[in-house]
This record gives C-alpha cells, sequence and structure tokens, in this order.
DNA sequence: CTGTTAGCGCATTCAG
DNA sequence: CTGAATGCGCTAACAG
C-alpha cells in the first residue's frame, strides 16, 4: 500500500493532473504556490519518494557515482572512500564500490559495465598489474571520470595525486641526515606514476648526497607474503643496510618481521620509513616513521573534481590537483 | 553513437521484432537458436548492454543491494565490505555503501531512502548511539534486511554475528590465568547486544572465579579521544588495575597512549587485550592480545543470507548465524 | 517460434 | 497557471 505512492496517485487524490503534480514536486514556476503546497502537503503525508529507476530512465542521470578501487580493507583506501562518500552526501549522490583487486581485466569489466547509464561518473585509482592509458583515453570522451593517487598520464581529465617525488627525496634526507649512507628501497608500484616517482625522489636524493643506488639494495615487491619475507632477508643479510625506506604499507610488514627473526634491533642497527596510512599508528613498534598521505581529503578532493564535470563547471582550471603528504619523525629512524 | 545500443535498433539491424530481441537477449525458450545466435552476435558486435534503468522500472529488480554502516575507515568494516562485495560480484549485483557516522537518524534516512526501489535489499550494521528496535521491525516488512554484527534483537529476519560472550569469557579468563586479579574493563557499544553481551562475558569470568567487578574498574567509551585518554589515565592513577580488556578497537589506543605516559611497563606492570581487527598486528607493541572477528567471513555470510531472502530459498533455516573469534595471545599478557 | 500491444513512473512538450 | 499526450528502454501477456 504505502510502497505504492507515485505521482499518479497524488493526482489521483488532489483531483489535478499526473503533469501538474510532477511540476509540483520539481517546483516548477509555471505551478501556482497553492496548488505546489497541496501537493507537497500530500506527498510529506504518504511518504511519497519518485521511483529512482522512472527518473533514470527518463532523466538519463543516476544521482549515483562509482568508486573503482584495487580494495576496501586497505587504510588509505578507506579514508579516502569516507571522503567520497561524505562529498556525494553532500549532493545528494550514491555511491557504488567495486573493487579490482588489482587486476586490470577486473577494472576494465567494472569500468565498462558501468557505461550503459548506470552511473553519471567515475573514481578510479588503478591497478598495479599494468600500465597502458590506451583504454582510458578513449573512456574519458564516454563518461566523466576522475583518477585519484594511483593515475594514468596525459588523460585529458582531472587527477588527484601527491607529492609523491618531493616527500621521497625528503624522507630519503631525514634518513641521510640521521646518519645512513646504505638505504635500502622496497619498490612497489613500479609501473605505476606514483611508484616510480617515489624511486626517483629516493634515487635522487641519494644521489645529491653522493650516495650510491646499488642495485642489490633495491627488492621489489611481488603479491606473495612469504617470498618478500624472504627477499628482504636476503638483503639483510647480504647487504647489511643501515636503512629501509618502503614505498609501500603492505611491504614495511614483512621488513619489519625480518627484523625480529634476525634479532636486528631498530633504530640502532636499522632504521626504518615506510608510505603508510596506519589508522592506529600510536600502537606502533617503535613507532614507525611514517610518510602519510591525506587519504580522506584525497578521496573529498576527487569527489568534488567529478562533482565540477558533472555541473559542467570548471573547465578550464587546472586538472592535476596535488596535495601535501607528511612525514611524521618517530623514534625508528631516530627522529 | 555506440552509446545509443539498445533493442529497438538492434531489432532494426535484424529486421526482426523489438520483443524478439528482448527475448533472445533473456536466452528465452521460446526463440530458435539460430535467431538468438544472430542477436547475440549483433549485440557483441554492437557492445549493447541493456539500460539498467529500463530494466529496473519494468522488472522492480535493481541488481543491487545497500550496506549501511557506521564508517568504511575502520579495520573491521572494511574487511565486512569486502566480503560483502565478493558474493555481490558473483551474484551479478552492484554494492552501494553508506556511512552513519554511529547516528541513528542518519541511517533511518538512508535506509527511508531506499525504500522507493533503489535497492534489491540491505546489509546493515547498526549505530551504536541507540537502541530502538521498533523502527526495524516494522522496515523489514518492506525490504529484505540482514544484520550483521551490530544487530538488533527479536527482529524476524536473519542475522550474522559473532560469539561475543563466549570469547569475552575467554580472555578475561586468559588473563586471569595469567595472574591477574585487578582487570578494568573499557566498555563501548553498550547499547547494543554485542557490546553487552561482550561486557556479561567479563563480569561472569570474573564472579566465577571469585574476582571483584569493581564499579570504577569500568570505563565507558565517549567520542572523544582527549577524555577517553583521562578517564583510563584516572583509572590507572586511583585503581592501579593489573590488566586492561578493551571492548573496542578504538578503545585500547588511549589505553596504550596512557600507559606510555604513566611509563606503565606492558605487560609487567599491565597486562592489555583488546577485542581488534587491526590488520597490521604484527608491527603493534607489544604485540597486543587480541579478540579478532571473521570480519570478512561475517560479511560473505551476511551478504549470502540476504541472496537467500532475494532467492526465497532458505526460509525455515536458523535465522541467527554465529561465527568464531580468535583469541590470539600475545606478549602483552604473557600469552 | 515470432510479432503486436500495453505499460512500468516520470518529465516534457504543447494546447488551452 | 493547468492538463492531455508522448516516450525514455525494456518486459510480458497475448495473438497469431
Amino acid at each position: 500500500m504505502s510502497g505504492e505512492v507515485n505521482i499518479k496517485r497524488l493526482a489521483l487524490e488532489l483531483n489535478i493532473s499526473i503533469a501538474t503534480v510532477s511540476k509540483a514536486l520539481n517546483d516548477s514556476h509555471e505551478i501556482s504556490l497553492k496548488t505546489k503546497n497541496r501537493v507537497w502537503d500530500l506527498a510529506k503525508a504518504l511518504n511519497y519518494t519518485p521511483n529512482p529507476a522512472a527518473s533514470n530512465l527518463r532523466s538519463n542521470k543516476t544521482k549515483t557515482i562509482a568508486v573503482i578501487i584495487p580494495c576496501v580493507a586497505n587504510n588509505f583506501f578507506s579514508l579516502s572512500i569516507k571522503g567520497i562518500e561524505e562529498v556525494a552526501r553532500q549532493y545528494g549522490y550514491h555511491v557504488l564500490i567495486y573493487q579490482t583487486h588489482e587486476d586490470t581485466e577486473m577494472e576494465r569489466s567494472f569500468t565498462n559495465s558501468l557505461l550503459n547509464g548506470r552511473v553519471d561518473g567515475i573514481l578510479t585509482s588503478v591497478s598495479s598489474n599494468e600500465y597502458n592509458n590506451e583504454y582510458y583515453q578513449n573512456l574519458v570522451k564516454k563518461i566523466p571520470l576522475v583518477f585519484f593517487d594511483r593515475v594514468y598520464e596525459n588523460i585529458d581529465t582531472f587527477t588527484v595525486t601527491t607529492d609523491d617525488y618531493e616527500i621521497s627525496f625528503n624522507a630519503t634526507e631525514h634518513l641521510i641526515e640521521s646518519g645512513c649512507k646504505k638505504i635500502a628501497y622496497l619498490y612497489g608500484l613500479e609501473k605505476l606514476p606514483a611508484g616510480r616517482a617515489r624511486f626517483s625522489g629516493y634515487k635522487d636524493a641519494m644521489n645529491a648526497h653522493g650516495l650510491e643506488v646499488a642495485e642489490h639494495l633495491i627488492v621489489n615487491y611481488i603479491d606473495d607474503d612469504e617470498l618478500n619475507l624472504q627477499n628482504i632477508k636476503k638483503l639483510f643479510n647480504e647487504n647489511q643496510p643501515d636503512a629501509v625506506f618502503s614505498s609501500l604499507e603492505e611491504f614495511i610488514i614483512p621488513a619489519y618481521t625480518a627484523c625480529q627473526e634476525l634479532k636486528l634491533n631498530i633504530p640502532d642497527d636499522v632504521k626504518l620509513l615506510s608510505f603508510s596510512n596506519l589508522s592506529s599508528a600510536k600502537l606502533l613498534n617503535p613507532s614507525l616513521t611514517t610518510i602519510t598521505q591525506p587519504a580522506f581529503e584525497i578521496g573529498n578532493e576527487a569527489a568534488k573534481c567529478l562533482f565540477k564535470i558533472l555541473n559542467k563547471k570548471g573547465i578550464g582550471d587546472d586538472q592535476n590537483i596535488v596535495l601535501k603528504s607528511m612525514l611524521i619523525k618517530r623514534a625508528s629512524t631516530g627522529g
């Protein structure tokens, strides 16, 4: 009964036409205030809400956006979603979530499934297993899309990123200034601009201080915790770095485990520093020095960009927004 | 151009009727294989995908479910979402996310906005600021709904919870067995069944071992980090508990901070134990003993329940599913 | 096996 | 200012 309230019902009860009800509900200027009030009152009384499917079909708008990310169970992405959701709510939009599990195939499959009008726009942070921006060059012509954090370059749309290069440079300098000379680098996201920028920051800082960036000090991230641990232990055993800089939150965990297993003292034997958004950083041992990206603000900003496009505003603005990360110094680096 | 592919276009190009195309696409038994193949081939060639709004309007099905939770940026809930999303994908469903920020008003506002057919069903974990199940008693008659983790009782629908009472009892015993006698309790979610069950487990274990549950050993959680910290410091200063059992991940952080500020040694001066889903538990100091709920499995199970309802199966099954938590013993409790 | 017809709920012409 | 008529894209009842 109460689920069956539509404009037809309102029109019947008020003895006016469906069209008039529709216009009144949309606050059209061609309807008298008196009629509008009658409609609004009854709508409220009957708990009327427009059927979204019908509106969507008619208007080609869904009031829905999609977020496509590698994984929600991740400190960074879950905080980003929080930022996105907050802006969406302000605009009266709904938020669909899709997880790619770092798989470009799945990413495209999701994205393609959204091109038939299911959503008005997409926010995406791309998968790490591939870099190929051709797909997106065509895509952005078909649907409003904003990249955040993990972006493709040279695509005609908004991107929201952080100062990966600068913060990595600064973080590396911080290690050097605290006395480190053999700084190992745990390299993740090496196919994506963010990963490469982080590595460049590290490399350039090393070079700027006359330190060697040796091949054997670099460990590449792979999707296997056990192998990562082994590789890091090998790094420690064969090369005795005096610091480890991880470009990925997931990558510092095996490093920490390796320290425990090899009885390495932090920060005396080895200093640790990592990109990380651990929400409970206060519980960390030994208070890991971190590079923390403003995840919430990134989500916030990305969503705002998308609504700019959806509302056809802000064309001509700078399309590449760069937010600042923070270097939070702790005991692990003598900071 | 390619965005304009609909069944009308397919029908025109193939010189058959719109209805035939529709039936062929839905693999109806009343269409010849030959015709189906012609339709499928062209649909594929033109990259046809059905317009969801039109389908929804006609069929009253959206292939979409909603997840309403307090916050995504939370280890437990983000993992739950992962479990939900995985099941939804298997069923070809889309997932909408709504965050209530622990506000029952907002929770109801979101929920009400979903009653007009925007989604086929709802998964929800209720807000902590109120306990009032009247609203939901009516709601479950209007839309398929499954509660997970934070549930209301005596409502005719599925719930997916964990063994809060038993695991709290066991955890408390673990503390007692490791020599503790003055075990403080950090009390969260006190208005919800989960929170009360945790507290009962603690209380009953204390009593079972002849230990007093003193009023001054209980600290209630409030939504203010600074005040929580002060209250815990006061607890330490005035009552010198030899253990602290936190019923909430967020609540152990100020406890840990208090230990640092008061120079209390863990686990020698005080033992710490907490409900927690910290994904990077390996980084914790001093390896906090935790009660870890199977967050992913809870999401998984809850989603499966919802699809049971949606597919009209499993009526008569037990409606209250209880999953087992794990007590992960670490150095902080001498475990 | 295929086609004709009607209508889901809403918004937008265009007439009056 | 109000109403009658049309169609968004799709599905389903019914006819052939």
